[in-house]
DNA sequence: GATGAATGAGGGTTCATTCAT
DNA sequence: CATGAATGAACCCTCATTCAT
C-alpha cells in the first residue's frame, strides 16, 4: 500500500478515537509506520488531511445514494420508507472503505457538524449541493403536506436521530445488552430507527393532542 | 466575580466555541484576565476544569427537570407531550446560567456524547442515574406498548433529533432563512421538534407498511 | 507539634527521599498537612528551611561528639579505635532526633559534600570549626607518623567510606542478603567499617610494596 | 559536531555542576546552542538523556579496565595494589571523554549513589554485571581471607573513600594548599589513597587491638 | 501565627511544520 | 518519493514566592 493510503488510514482510525484536534500527526504517522513528514508531504498541511479522509467517505456516500436513487427515478413515486432504508444502506455501505469495518462516516460527520465554525459543513454543502435536494424533493413526495422549508427541518431532525444513534452504536448496544440483556441487531435497529424517523417525519403537530 | 466563576465563564465560551481539546488554558485564562497557574489553583487540572463546568450545567438541568417532575408527580397520567416540553424547557432554561444566553448545556452534551471513550458521558451516568430512569418510566406510561428496552433505544433516538438541531439551531435557522426567506422561531421550532419526536416515539415498525 | 517543627520533619524526611532541589515546597507542606505559604513564613525561604533541617543534624551530632570527646579529655592518650567509635556512634545517635529513626544525618552530610557549589559545606566550616580540629589533633596522637596535612586527606579517606556506606546501607544490605544470603547486623558492620578505616589511616605507602 | 553529541557534552557538563533535577533542559539546549525540542527528538526525555550520558562515561570506564584485567589476565596472580592502581586509572582515563578534563564520571556515579531510589545504580548492575564480579574475584586471590560476602562490603568501603575523595578533589586540594600550604599533585594523592584502601582491605578486626 | 488566593517564571514535553538530502 | 533532523511555538502543569486578611 502506498504511503498515501497509509496515512489516510491511520489517519481515519485516530480520528474515529479522538477527534480531530486531539489527533497529533505523530500519532497518524506511527500508526502508518511513516514519516513525521510525509503528511506534509502528500497533503499539504493537517486541515488538507482531514479533509482528504472526508471527501473519500463522502463522496463514496453519495456515489452509493446516487447509483440507489437513479435506480428508482424512473417510478413515479417512492415510499418514505425506501427513501429512509436508501439513506441508511448508503451510510452503511460506507463500512467497506474502512479495513475495521467500524462507521468512520458517520464519526466524521458527527465531528463535521459539531464543529461550531462549519469549516466541514460548509464544505459538503459547495462540493455536494445536488444529493441532499433531491433527497427533500423525492420526500416531499412520499411524504406530502410540508412545505420545502418545514422539510428542511424536518430532515434535520431525522439527521439527528441518525447520527447520534449510528455515532454511539456500540456503547448504545453494551448498556443495552448489560441493563436489559438485549440489543437489537443490526436489522432490527435499523427497523426501528426507520420507523421512529418516519413516525416523526409524519407527524402534525395540531394532531399531537 | 471571583477568579473562579470567571474562569468556568470563560471556560465554557472557549468551550462551546471549540471543543474541549482544541481549547488550551492559555485562551480561557486570558479571557478571564486571570493568570495561567489559577487553572490548576482553583480546579487542578483541564480535566477537572471541564467536568466543572459540565456539571454545573448537568446539575441545573437535573434541578429543571426534577422541579417540573415533582408538580406532575401526583396527577395520575401525564401525556408524552408534557413529558417532552418538560425536556426541552429544562434544557432551555440551563441558557439563564450563561451571560450570553447561548446554549452551552447542549454543546457540552453533544462534545460529551461524541467522546469515543464516553468519560464525560459516563460521568453523567454515575452522578444522575435516577433522572433519565424517572423520563423513561414516565413516558413507558404515556406511551404505552413498549418494553423498557425498546424505550431505551427510542428515547435516544429522541436524543439524538434534539441534541442535534439545538446545536445547529443558529447554523439551522441561517440556511433556512437564506434558502426560503422563513425559519421558525423558538416556539415554533419546538413545537415542531415535539411533534416529531412524539411521532417518532409511537410510531410501530409494523405500521410502516 | 508547632507547625514549624512540622514542617521540619516532614522536609527532612522528603530531602531524605529525594534530595534538595527535587523536592518541592508543596511536598512538604503537604506532608506537614500545614499551608504553603507556611515554609516562607516560619523560614523565609526554601535554602533556609534547608538549612534550619541540616543545622538541627549537625548541631545534635556536634552535641554527640563533643559530650563523648569531654569524658575522655583527661586521659593521656586515647586509641584511634576508640576515636572512630566516638565519631560512629555520634553519628548513629542522631537517629534520636527522626521518629522514622532513618540516618536523615548521613543522607545530608552526602547531599551538602555533593554539591559542587558547596553552599552547606562551607556552612559547615564556618559554623563549627572546632570539633573537626578536634577529632584530627586527637587523631595526630592516636596514629603517629602523619603531618596535620596528611592526615587532613586520610581523614577524608575515612569520611568517604562512612559517609557512602552508611548512605547505602539499606540498599547494601538488602543485595549482600540476596546474593550471599547474608548481611552484617548493624555492630558487625560498623567494626568492619572501623577496622577498615583504621587499616587505612594506619597504612603507609612505601609499606605496600 | 552533530547536535546529539553537543546535547551530550552540554548535559555532561549541567549535570557535573547541578545534579540532574537542579538541571533544565532549557539550560542544557542554551549551552549546546540547540533547539529546547532536540533532546526530546534525540533522547525521547530528560531521564533517557540522564541515562545517554551516563552509560557512555559507564561503558568507556568499563572498557578501560576490561582492557587493563585482560592484560594481566594470563599472570598467575596480580597484587593488590595493582589491583587498586588498574582501578583509579580505569577512572581518570574517563577523563578523555570530556573536553574540559573534568571527572565528570565520578560525579555521575556519585550522584547515581546518591538516589534514594537507585534507578542509575540498577543500570549500572543491569548492563555491566561483570565487571564488579571480575575485580571482587582478583582481589580474593589477592588478599585471601576474606569471604565473598565480606570482601563485596569491603569493597563498599572503598568505593565509598574514592567515590568521595575524587568527587571533592578540587575542593580539598584548596582547603589543603590555604591552610597547609601543601597540596598532593595527582599521582602522590593517588599514592596516599591506595595505601589507604588497601590498608583498610587487609585490616582483620581482631588485629585491631 | 497562619492561611487561601493569586502570580510570574519556568519546568518537561509535544505540536505542526520546514528543509536539506 | 521520502525521510531524518531540526525548529519555534505552544502545550499543560508546577515552581517558589507574595500578599491581604
Amino acid at each position: 500500500m502506498s504511503t498515501k493510503k497509509k496515512l489516510i488510514a491511520a489517519a481515519e482510525k485516530c480520528f474515529y478515537e479522538k477527534g480531530f484536534s486531539a489527533t497529533s500527526l505523530r500519532e497518524i504517522t506511527k500508526r502508518a509506520r511513516a514519516n513525521v513528514a510525509s503528511v506534509n508531504y502528500h497533503f499539504g498541511d493537517k486541515k488538507q488531511l482531514i479533509q482528504a479522509v472526508f471527501e473519500r467517505y463522502l463522496s463514496a456516500f453519495d456515489n452509493n445514494i446516487r447509483a440507489r436513487l437513479d435506480l428508482i427515478q424512473s417510478s413515479e413515486s417512492v415510499s418514505a420508507e425506501t427513501l429512509i432504508r436508501i439513506l441508511l444502506d448508503s451510510i452503511l455501505e460506507t463500512r467497506k472503505l474502512s479495513a475495521s469495518g467500524e462507521l468512520i462516516f458517520i464519526r466524521l460527520l458527527n465531528l463535521a457538524y459539531s464543529e461550531q465554525q462549519g469549516h466541514l459543513r460548509k464544505y459538503v454543502v459547495r462540493e455536494y449541493p445536488d444529493t441532499f435536494e433531491k433527497v427533500v424533493s423525492l420526500l416531499q413526495v412520499a411524504i406530502p403536506g410540508w412545505s420545502r422549508a418545514e422539510l428542511f427541518w424536518r430532515v434535520h431532525f431525522l439527521m439527528g436521530s441518525v447520527f447520534f444513534t449510528l455515532n454511539s452504536w456500540q456503547a448504545l448496544h453494551d448498556i443495552s445488552e448489560s441493563e436489559f440483556s438485549y440489543a437489537p441487531d443490526e436489522s432490527r435497529l435499523l427497523e426501528e430507527l426507520t420507523a421512529f424517523v418516519i413516525g416523526g417525519l409524519q407527524a402534525h403537530e395540531e394532531k399531537i393532542q
